[in-house]
DNA sequence: TTGAAAGCGCTAACAC
DNA sequence: GTGTTAGCGCTTTCAA
């Protein structure tokens, strides 16, 4: 069922059909309703790819994340995927792991598909070396690229972004503040969100004259890995002799590690040792005791950056940062 | 830069061209590489949506899901992603949440786009109601539909699950065997699996004479908030004097739920009350004590899913029902 | 082995 | 307000 077949039907051009497809003003009210008829009683859907071939746009947003069967990764597709759809625009989505070679090979499978912006989830996509950034200017240079937590400053590019570096510093001088000393830090990723997380916690700690403590679990497949690395990292530590009244972690799952290394120690969480975690994720909730985590504002987030490319798709002016503040949930585990 | 630019470059036609890009046997070695040179030094990509208008395909799939940050949801989505994308398929995602009308206005939308085939991601996507199941034949009447873990019969579409009445049957059975008889049911969906789990757990149970005690939970947008509902549910329960000694949960979040009730009793895990879960996700690893729950072999089931769409498309003859069974992974709470 | 040309379904500029 | 027509970039007969 053709755009041909459905003026025949009625009566009328093409152009005519064409014109009430896309709710041009110019199509008399008696002509509309005869078109929609037809094209309701034949059920009839425009083909995108002849669309597409005109106007060389496809309302369709490229999404590129690491891992979306990340819980954050995941949440963060989920609420773009809503935000874009409720504007009329598809997701095409491409998990592209880690590794610069395949991000580069995905980018380009996307961009072949005709996108008309690329999102990138989660701040490993911009690499401190800037040459390892390359094809993320070159994108930028047909397509708005919009990043969503980091921090890349280039032609064409937009980034939304929570203020990791305050909202830990915040966090944990709070810790300071309620009497806490010895503040032990555990992370798992020098992505750029990674190190502005770790910048905040030594900030907090070395301008209140207590020292930095901090323990890295590289990033392994299954979360639930990191989790029982940080529990097993952090008896080390114990056995050491290290003395803790508190630890703060760069993700739920590690405080969660934490959380359950006191369990098996039989120390008491708060009163011995506070945990504070970050994401405000399900896995904040599901602990026992549960979880003051920092949220980070995904919804915010995804909801202003979705808002963005469709205001620069628009050629309207977009901010090339938009920046909102981390918000501690403070349950019991401090 | 278009097959036209490339031709002209290399003094052939765009015949010839095309015959390059796809492969075609019919080119003399010299001219191939003719052709390929300038291709590789335009940097030239073909255009998805002239070949799309031509061949009427996309090499793409719709991934239709409820509500992909989900963990269990978003994991496989993260699978038929990245399978699909191994045999050349893109995939775009569509979140479409719980009601009907709005599975049936998303699918269309994924039907204009030219998907080659639709998966259905979780069994919320069958009605009881046949009638409900309309759009599913409708659509299968041109595409191949695709259902993970859920049974529908009808022409080209085609089911992969996990056998989730054994599963809970046995698990249910095993405590059983070990000596406990008092064993709650604590589920919060109706679907397809959520009754086929339902009725593992009721056969289990009557086979060996107990009865049955069961807790519904209604689906609440976040898991966190499931979670505590069924601590409180399961509180209601025991301060009314019912009797406990397993708890069988049709979700790993739901799971935690009863560990968390054990926790504020005062209760023992797993001396007093034995816990299992459902999905193995990572929230039965964060869990104190460690979480046994049902492994309903997610990846398998995508990975074969994947591989039948692809056989399908191809013209192959594909099996309408797949069927793996469950795995029991034992942890601390049982 | 190669080339010419028709056609895929739609949009938009232009003419009436 | 409505119709005619020229592309958009590719695949695929059909001839050569």
């Amino acid at each position: 069922m053709t755009i041909y077949d459905i003026s025949k039907k009625a009566g009328v051009s093409i152009a005519t059909v064409s014109r009430v497809l896309n709710g041009s003003d110019k199509v008399s009210p008696a002509t509309r309703q005869k078109v929609l008829d037809v094209m309701n009683e034949c059920s009839y859907t425009p083909n995108a790819f002849a669309r597409g071939l005109g106007l060389n746009t496809s309302k369709t947003i490229g999404i590129m994340c690491a891992d979306s069967s990340d819980i954050y990764l995941a949440k963060a597709v989920y609420y773009l995927e809503q935000f874009l759809r409720k504007k009329g625009y598809d997701s095409i989505l491409s998990c592209c792991g880690y590794a610069l070679a395949d991000k580069i090979n995905y980018m380009n499978l996307l961009l072949s598909k005709k996108v008309d912006s690329i999102i990138l989830v989660g701040s490993n996509f911009v690499a401190s070396k800037d040459e390892d950034n390359t094809y993320i200017r070159e994108t930028a240079k047909k397509h708005p690229v919009m990043i969503l937590n980091a921090d890349y400053a280039a032609d064409n590019v937009y980034c939304c972004m929570c203020d990791d570096y305050q909202a830990t510093y915040s966090a944990t001088r709070e810790l300071i503040l309620s009497g806490r000393r010895d503040i032990v830090y555990v992370y798992n990723s020098t992505s750029f969100s990674g190190s502005k997380k770790l910048a905040g916690y030594m900030d907090a700690v070395k301008t209140h004259g207590l020292k930095c403590i901090t323990e890295y679990i590289s990033k392994q497949f299954e979360p639930s890995a990191e989790l029982l690395e940080a529990t097993e990292r952090l008896k080390m530590l114990h056995r050491q002799g290290v003395k803790m009244d508190a630890v703060v972690a760069s993700e739920d799952s590690l405080a969660l590690g934490a959380v359950k290394f006191l369990t098996r120690i039989g120390a008491k969480c708060p009163e011995d040792v506070a945990v504070i975690g970050y994401n405000n994720s399900i896995l904040a909730v599901s602990s026992e005791p549960e979880l003051t985590s920092i949220d980070n504002r995904l919804e915010l987030l995804c909801k202003q950056l979705v808002s963005n490319v469709v205001n620069v798709l628009d050629g309207n002016e977009v901010p090339s940062k938009t920046i909102f503040s981390g918000l501690l949930v403070k349950r019991q585990t401090t």
